[in-house]
DNA sequence: GCCGTAGCTGGCACTGAGTGTCAACAATGG
DNA sequence: CCATTGTTGACACTCAGTGCCAGCTACGGC
């Protein structure tokens, strides 16, 4: 119950965070200033999230680990990119179409501020890594192949394109649908 | 030659760095100590290099550069795949078999250190915009399509893959033998 | 109800990265 | 010999992030 009221407060924190980066702006808002806006100490704020731009992130990387387990629970003899397509399909869905206005402001601003961009590409580094691993647990290997690497980075790469275009377009399209349009194209990257 | 000069002392600056940072850590030298160490200070150690990650970091974005350069160079009737991977092979051998210890050390910091890691997965992200372009531009088309896109990104994933299998055999093996087969395994990451 | 203890909090001080500013000091050209 | 331009070092400053400690709360045992 203490681990309840902790989220609590984390999300308490990152929502009055959000709102304030959303109208004054990342690089030209302080730490200082997300403690305030929460009624916070600065050493508290450091204690919920690792740095500034993790209060953005963090979102992010909460979707990661759902995909990652969604992978991983895919039968063993499907393919990896339809795996991964549909594991991130079903994440997707359900995380980004409940609160869709939240979600769009997000992505632009990842896409928009440099050091989110930074830090969105370092997190999908490091997710692809995982996502390998549960192609390769899936699969009953012990250490994920070069290809299932390869799978697994062009599933993320299209799992962010897909997230732009969809945030381009407020979010009005069906998100399915553009991760499938995205994956087709992914698909033929290479095609000679 | 004012230019020359400053190149001559940004290679000098960079060169005691690295030295420092290969005896000491990344992490456990700071940038005082560079500047020290090649006898400036600290402020003029900022004018040549934006930040310290930027001393191990620009040396990977240089080759960046001219791997689309050489993209766009190539046949516009050239397959993206293909094209893709004989810029970075033609750059990669010349670059990276010269001073192979260099290479190998430099590759190895920045697998190892999470900042190093996460800065290299941003200029990679950067440069897939580039490289993208370039293809885009060399296939007479203003905008790259998502096609582009994956292609490019597919690409440098398969760079970075042949740049760790290299350096993790200490640069023994044939850079355009591991190119290859990374290509080739990448080509096959989404194969149903 | 009393008390130790465990967790959370705020305050303080500190390190280290990165930036703006300015004065001193070449080097260069007329 | 002088003016101009560019480079450098020094200083001060902001801000992110961390270590440390003292105070406060809540909770279970007695």
């Amino acid at each position: 119950m203490a681990e309840r009221k902790r989220q609590l407060v984390r999300d308490e924190l990152g929502d009055a965070a959000l709102r304030l980066l959303a109208k004054q702006g990342f690089e030209e808002t302080t730490v200082d200033q997300l403690a305030a806006a929460a009624g916070v100490s600065r050493r508290t704020f450091f204690r919920y999230f690792a740095s500034k731009e993790d209060v953005v992130i963090s979102f992010l990387s909460l979707v990661g680990e759902q995909i990652v387990a969604e992978v991983e629970a895919r039968p063993a003899d499907e393919p990896p990119a339809i795996a991964i397509r549909e594991a991130v399909k079903a994440i997707t869905v359900e995380h980004f179409l409940e609160n869709r206005e939240k979600s769009v402001a997000l992505i632009r601003h990842t896409q928009g501020v440099p050091a989110l961009r930074a830090r969105f590409a370092e997190t999908q580094d490091l997710l692809r890594d995982d996502v390998a691993a549960a192609l390769a647990h899936r699969a009953g290997d012990a250490e994920p192949t070069p290809r299932q690497q390869f799978a697994a980075g062009l599933g993320l790469m299209a799992f962010a394109g897909a997230l732009t275009h969809w945030a381009a377009g407020e979010g009005r399209e069906d998100p399915a649908v553009v991760l499938d349009a995205a994956f087709a194209e992914a698909g033929k990257a290479f095609a000679l």
